[in-house]
DNA sequence: TATTTAGTTCTGCAAATTCAGAACCAATTA
DNA sequence: TAATTGGTTCTGAATTTGCAGAACTAAATA
């Protein structure tokens, strides 16, 4: 049986930002998954050394990396010759990931827009600042992909 | 007793303006309330309007306005001459809200740069990717002001 | 054909969350 | 000083969540 181990310090990385992801609503098992793929210096893991590392049971792996495959957060390869697989995280995706992220922030323009439409004209200054935060979304919105352009052009 | 309803399209915005702030973490009744007081015709509501429109208990309505002051989100006027408070959401201080949000999401960036020192040299294109996000990150948290600074240009 | 490998699925418990209800309290009013 | 108002605080019950453990399965190997 593989003996992959990985240092102290790792682990306190792994609950760092395993606990970060978990401010996202996602599972501690499937957190510290995603983590490990991460912080490990192997970065393709087999189901038995992830189980093993994070020291959770079969059906916790299971389901996390499962959650996380469905997520698109995490996929696997396999290798000739063999039935296991060997799952790595998708940062490659990372840029995916942050339009996702910012897409979920800038969301909240359109219930906005609907809770503007209805609001009576008494109460302008409250009014107001709703427009002003719509707007400022919207042009956030817009501005997300200059961002990235300007990004690159300066690297 | 004050009779102040609100109509069931306003009651469905609160609702999905609620799911939206549940996901957040927040407590559903805290997200009701914090929705209520974006939706509501009247921006400033008591103790006992919060309660009967949103039908829940006192205890809850207690618990989810002090939650809601303690993060920064509520705030409560009181009126010469009434004991009762009115209390309302601080959307003026959207900015600052925003702000916050993006610091979250950027903050991830410190801890990839711990992770990124003790990574094995081995892993060249991991090592790689988590630098441009890193490089990335740090670019969007400096970009931050003068997003602001261009929307107010432009508005 | 028996065993091992690489998982998946089901059952159920333990902990955490969330809220209702009731008792409580401190000001104010009658 | 009794009652009302505007809340707060303290149980405890109902959900929900998160995971362990065990049974299961399908493919590969012995």
């Amino acid at each position: 049986m593989a003996e992959f181990k990985i240092t102290q310090a790792q682990k306190e990385l792994v609950e760092k930002l395993g606990v970060f992801y978990e401010k996202s609503g996602m599972q501690p098992a499937a957190c510290r998954v995603m983590a490990l793929l991460i912080v490990s210096d192997q970065t393709e893991l087999t189901f038995e050394e992830i189980q093993h590392i994070l020291c959770i049971s079969k059906s916790a792996t299971s389901g996390a990396i499962n959650l996380l495959i469905t997520a698109n957060r995490v996929e696997y390869i396999t290798r000739p010759g063999e039935r296991k697989r060997y799952f790595r995280a998708k940062i490659l995706n990372w840029k995916v990931d942050m339009l996702q992220n910012m897409a979920q922030m800038t969301s909240i323009g359109a219930l906005l827009k609907e809770i503007n439409k209805q609001r009576p004209k008494s109460t302008k200054e409250f009014n107001n600042t709703l427009i002003e935060m719509i707007s400022f979304l919207d042009f956030l919105n817009a501005e997300i992909p200059s961002l990235f352009k300007k990004w690159e052009a300066k690297k």
